[in-house]
DNA sequence: CTGGGTAAGTCAACAAACCTGTCGTATGCT
DNA sequence: AGCATACGACAGGTTTGTTGACTTACCCAG
């Protein structure tokens, strides 16, 4: 079943020799990257859900557990500005892993209001198994495409974001490429 | 507050001139995809949620309209292929997209049990003004990134979906580039 | 033409993951 | 002391997803 046909009847055949209509290109390009977009996330974050349904959790939580997981000692403000969902919603999903034991919560040093979260030796497994899964499937496309594709990934991606997020981005980038930045260079520390 | 640095306290120096620890850079280079397939994919599907906030409609309405505009003429059953979701979640939002007059159902000639979906004037154009903010989006990503780039982006894309999407990109590709495919030569075509 | 399988719609009940709004507590800052 | 901030919690609501059982209409093969 299903066959995923696509009836692309839409007119415009594009066949004149220098004319090709590059408006048109243009607009089918963009609508393809929706696509992709939607393909390449429904399965990306649908690889780590066999794991996530055997322990009862879903998606939100993976997504705390992989933001905790990139930036241990976070606060709840920071990972709220993050995932972009309210307080209540991520208070649910974080009460609930640090119930399972796989998210700590520590007093800040500076300032002591702060609940700043990491993995537990748990929530580090679980959250290396739930990558692992995903691993999996940027390993298959990374070695089809090649060095220069992923170059140019990132840097399609890093387009989309809103600012915020480049900022993100380009900090943890600087960790594994202390050179060479495309965007400009930023700032020693970052408000939310 | 919020710092964001990566606490990559685990040892390994990678300082060292030619070891640099190739598989702690490779494992970065994943958790950073997942970082930005969740950044470009929130920012990218939020650039249209005003418009969609003002209609009362939310973003399964969104993916419906998208993926019946670009293929006019599938079956409900090609939707909930591609969409991955319940007949009864389909139902509840493609009734209020019918009832609404964006979207037009017809018996199949073929098959008459099928009723092929389609855009109406009006959803055709509440489709393009929802695509219009994230072309912008999209846009600027491609202006920045550059030609070859995009290109790269569409490699890395395509491998992390699975195959059966990789069909439907491969001939939504061709549509436009006609030569040069990555994957295997596809079928026939499908009639409307 | 009859019977079995298929495409789609429908009803009912439920769960996950969001949302708004409000309040309280501890803490920080001026 | 007074106001702002970081977080948690309660109450109630929406969207979007789920399962399962059933109906209607239709295709096709025997």
């Amino acid at each position: 079943m299903s066959e995923t046909r696509s009836a692309v009847s839409s007119g415009l055949d594009p066949r004149g020799p220098a004319g090709t209509n590059l408006l048109f290109l243009r607009e089918e390009q963009m609508r393809l990257a929706q696509d992709m977009l939607f393909f390449a996330y429904r399965d990306f974050t649908g690889a780590a859900d066999v794991i996530l349904d055997e322990l009862g959790l879903g998606r939100a939580h993976h997504r705390a557990l992989h933001f905790i997981g990139r930036t241990p000692g976070m606060t709840v403000g920071d990972l709220l500005a993050i995932l972009r969902i309210t307080k209540q919603s991520l208070a649910r999903v974080l009460t609930a892993l640090v119930e399972q034991g796989y998210v700590a919560q520590l007093p800040g040093r500076s300032d002591r209001r702060q609940r700043l979260l990491s993995l537990t030796d748990a929530g580090q497994a679980l959250e290396r198994r739930l990558f692992e899964r995903q691993r999996e499937r940027l390993a298959i496309a990374y070695r089809e495409a090649g060095g220069p594709a992923v170059e140019g990934f990132r840097r399609v991606m890093r387009g989309v974001m809103e600012p915020a997020a480049r900022t993100y981005i380009d900090q943890a980038e600087a960790t594994i490429r202390p050179g060479a930045r495309i965007g400009p260079r930023i700032g020693p520390k970052v408000g939310p």
